[in-house]
DNA sequence: GATGAATGAGCGTTCATTCAT
DNA sequence: GATGAATGAACGCTCATTCAT
């Protein structure tokens, strides 16, 4: 091992400290009302080291979009993967999704802003990540219905509803105390959406 | 009509051309990206006049969505009373989400961003629009279940199904040309979650 | 007496109006913090009226001090000009003095700045108040040389220092409270200087 | 000396060279008309350079007024320190207060204005530098008290008296040509003051 | 004449980006 | 490579002045 590959891991660790800094504070503060400055002093660097590592603050914003995206379409992913049957690899795979809500929920919040202001590109790829998404609750919805279980509709909506629905965890306002679980809400959203689309006479 | 009123419709008529001129800025372009000259010259007036009318851009921005909000719950209240049963109505309230969602897609994203950034005031009044839209779709749940044709469960979970797949029509991109169909949309949503909550045995 | 007469005699008022509310309000908050606009509301009128009585702020402050500055003189001249002997003129020509720094101190602060950053013929116009002023208590003084109860010296120095010395009222901070009194300031002051300049042998 | 001790150095250079920017503008054409951009152009940096050393233009204004007297109050303390006897002091004292009042006598105009309406922190610190002042001159005057030359009267009158009179070398215009020199006016406000005061029968 | 709505030049301040060290 | 001092374009907001009514 040389010294390049010190450098490179050097590198790597610095990106990473910068990516993790950055969404952090993108994350809590928006786009606009985080500085530069303030990334680069939360990962421990100078200002202008930020700029070897970045060619631009939209630019730094898109890696960590992507970064973040990356690690969520991997979790989701391997969850959706795991599972006796349908019905559990879609409670693994929303499992996950709510979790990176309730863990950066403003990250995901950041994620929904209509990014065409910031960058064309920046959009596409969230759509992408949207797409990719989507189709693996599709597929999973899917095994349902060749199963017999669910009607043949057009897997898009429900796979879009339960995906839009998870987003309830994120309005604690709109519950009382006590209705707030978000491993309940994922069963009755679940529940509500699969029961929906049941064939008739099949059960729970 | 005197004098007064010819200056107080004038000063509502600028008033108006203020708004609209800033939400159609910050719908396409967002509150940081859009400058107040801008708006003045969109609006067809002077830099300094917006400031007879709005005291900083945080209130225009904020007055933005009073407006457009305000606007929306009214035609959402008067949507939601009409029509011969609660399936009626649940349908013709979200027919009007959905025309708002389609005319001011840009401007309900807007809505989604997470505001706090912007100010705290503004955070509580979508919060409370958010809450108010739900209620009026859970009393029209709690019509379907007191007739006995829905399970009585928490209608707060099915109410927010409902309006956040709504959202499904602001995804053009995720649905092959021939499934885009905001209506079949709307009417494939509230299937679903009115079936996955029926009475076994009641029909639709 | 005609229309005209009573345009006038408005106007007059008008104008006087105009001039007191900018006095105030120049005094309280100097000439770059006091609005046209706030003038106006003080005054009881229009902002767009005070241009027609007065060509630009600047002119108004002009005014403002001319008109001020002419009251004092009067009033400095008649008491200069009452009294037994010059001793006596002397205290009455420093109360009035004394008397308009306590009443319009701040006005008297706004006369000493430079005015030369506003107005060049602003700038004169003080510099011959000060004059006129000096002159003055140098005539009474040059009445005691011919008594010969003072010295002939040159009688500019201990005029101005008379006059000088009269601000030490608006210093009440450098004053322990008790000993804070402007007529007995005054009175030391006057002693102090004529005793400086008594021909010895002569008496108080 | 190293890295440190440069950049120390530097600092302390540019802020120097702002603080005498500043200063110049400020006193040549007061608070208001001073632009920030002039006062970077004049030290010859850039506009954002300026809030590098100082948060805004009030701090720059203050800081201006606390070198500016710091310097003042430096000399005029090692002035009062030094001579023979009590009026050797005193003459040493007022030399320097009319130096600085020639030298930068649009400064201390400056210093004259009710900045109360600038800051009332800045306000508070020019108070203490009269009150320092006055202390000073008073400190020397209680010297002939103590000697038996002076009259043992209240020391705050005539060390005011002093001060004050020493602003007549300020006062070109008041003075025939011939008359005006500021150490013959020094020496006249001393002889006067301290002769108006003097125990009878002591010489000058 | 009186008004006050409209104006826009002007300024203080911010912050992404650069570049000399 | 790493740094942070320096920069200046950009923008929100003010307010003296104008002018249509």
């Amino acid at each position: 091992m040389g010294k390049e590959d010190i450098g490179t891991d050097r590198k790597r660790e610095r990106y990473e400290s910068i990516i993790k800094a950055a969404g952090e504070l993108f994350t809590r503060k928006g786009f606009h009302d985080t500085k530069m400055e303030e990334i680069a002093e939360l990962a421990g660097i100078g200002k202008g080291t930020v700029y070897e590592y970045f060619r631009s603050k939209k630019d730094l914003f898109f890696d960590v979009i992507k970064y973040c995206t990356s690690n969520f379409l991997d979790d989701f992913k391997s969850a959706a993967a795991k599972g006796k049957d349908y019905r559990e690899r879609l409670d693994n795979a929303l499992s996950v999704l709510i979790r990176y809500f309730q863990e950066s929920s403003n990250f995901f919040k950041l994620l929904i802003k209509d990014h065409r202001e910031i960058d064309e590109k920046l959009y596409e790829w969230l759509v992408n990540v949207k797409i990719i998404t989507a189709k693996i609750v599709q597929d999973i919805l899917e095994e349902g219905m060749k199963a017999g279980e669910l009607k043949p509709v057009m897997p898009v909506i429900p796979a879009l509803m339960l995906l839009e629905s998870c987003r309830l965890v994120l309005f604690r306002e709109l519950f009382k105390e006590d209705e707030y679980d978000p491993e309940s809400i994922k069963v009755m959203v679940i529940d509500i959406v699969l029961n929906g689309i049941r064939v008739n006479g099949s059960r729970t």
